[in-house]
DNA sequence: GGACGCCGTTGATCCAGGTCAAGGCGCCCG
DNA sequence: CGGGCGCCTTGACCTGGATCAACGGCGTCC
């Protein structure tokens, strides 16, 4: 047993200053929409929780009893076919949520991809804040928008892209994220495996790892140590990307 | 010169009797969130407008100066690469809306497939009306989200399924919007080119053609006239479409 | 410290679906 | 009513990426 079960959900009402006031990633969550007031009833509710890699956070078909935001880490979401095909359907990072549902299921499942952190508002309880606080019906709202677009510009690659467009747009999707999140962008950090890739842009492990080696090959990108890919001309793999 | 100007918008707050209490399809739209003195308010700031098939209804990079509801008719949505690739990312029917938008701009065109009609709800009205009626905004948040599911669907679709299993998917997918809006589900009505198909499936139109032919000689669907499209054993189509 | 297993890479071959080409069939328009 | 133009279908062939296979490196567990 370790010495401290990291793995427990930790109640931050019961501390007296709550942590969200000192969130580091809180102006790029959910809650940036918040005073301090209403993010004190935020705290209220929230549970820390911190996972190692490769945990199922929730599955496909699983009652959505809570929301997620993610607060360092990487998590992935992902859809299986009955013989086992997989899409990952995102990759989330710190700020990010997960959690929305129709039906009161959760239409996917979610897994980190590294040790990571996760707060997480029981739905309940979170609809009685919405209601509350219209401000965060608003945000949550913007937040799935962005989403939606994202999701558009996915069916864009995955329907229509080449091989090597779409790992070009991968990275710079990656790089991009990375900046807004104020971490480094070049090079930029890829913790996921070729597997994940492969399932995220509808390729195979093989072609992904032959793409990478051609990109590098052409000198638009360096493979570092520590899973960082370094951009070496970003207006190349800017026009890769869209196709040039 | 035409003897009425239909593609002029109508604005149906002058009349009377605003029309959203009569509308028939109110129950599957954003507007089914609201009370008559709600409504009416609503009916205020819409204009109701009636497009010929192929017309644009707005372009990506767009100023997103409205929200849309359709009402009758079919609308697609697509995403253009700069070498004229496009995905098309969703049908809408009667009772779907479009129009959101991140940074103020559409990041997607749309263009009806059929004659048809929508009601445009200018932005900035429509944000004060959400401000004033929280039980609007939460709508529109439910339809977004539903949206985001089907999005994960498609990329499932688009990543991983086969091109038998696609149509498939689409054909049942047709089928149960169709009867969602209280429509003919069997045969379904397929008011979209192949090349459209195409498009939203990723393929090209020449493998939608020689998929449905083979699905016919299959005896799982019949092609019918008028774009009809006979399910002929639904328990195998939906094998079909999962991959089984 | 050795063996095993997982991950990533590379090579050889295969095939689903793309590309190119040719008609057929309505439908509109003159 | 005839010609032309979009759509859809079908056929022949091609290819990008999948599949199958082998192997090296590296971490983990006896």
């Amino acid at each position: 047993m370790p010495p401290f079960d990291m793995g427990r959900p930790l109640r931050m009402g019961a501390v007296g200053v709550h942590p969200c006031g000192a969130c580091p990633v809180r102006s790029l969550t959910v809650c940036s929409a918040l005073e301090e007031e209403e993010l004190s009833r935020l705290a209220d509710i929230v549970q820390l929780q911190r996972l190692d890699s490769h945990q199922t956070i929730f599955s496909e078909g699983d009652a959505a009893s809570s929301l997620f935001n993610v607060t360092a880490g990487t998590v992935k979401l992902y859809k299986l076919l009955p013989d086992g095909r997989r899409q990952i359907t995102g990759f989330l990072f710190s700020g990010d949520f997960l959690g929305l549902s129709v039906h009161d299921r959760y239409a996917y499942s979610a897994e980190t991809v590294v040790t990571t952190s996760i707060c997480r508002f029981p739905r309940r309880q979170m609809d009685t804040l919405l209601e509350e606080f219209p401000k965060l019906q608003r945000r949550l709202f913007s937040m799935a928008s962005t989403e939606l677009a994202a999701a558009q510009d996915q069916m864009l690659l995955l329907g229509r892209k080449t091989a090597r467009e779409k790992i070009a747009s991968f990275l710079l999707g990656l790089s991009r994220r990375a900046a807004r999140r104020g971490q480094r962008d070049n090079p930029v950090q890829v913790p996921m495996s070729r597997s994940d890739i492969a399932d995220f842009l509808g390729l195979t492990t093989e072609t992904v790892s032959r793409t990478f080696t051609q990109l590098k090959a052409n000198g638009v990108i360096r493979l570092l140590e520590g899973s960082k890919v370094q951009i070496l001309d970003e207006g190349v793999l800017t026009d890769i990307a869209e196709g040039g």
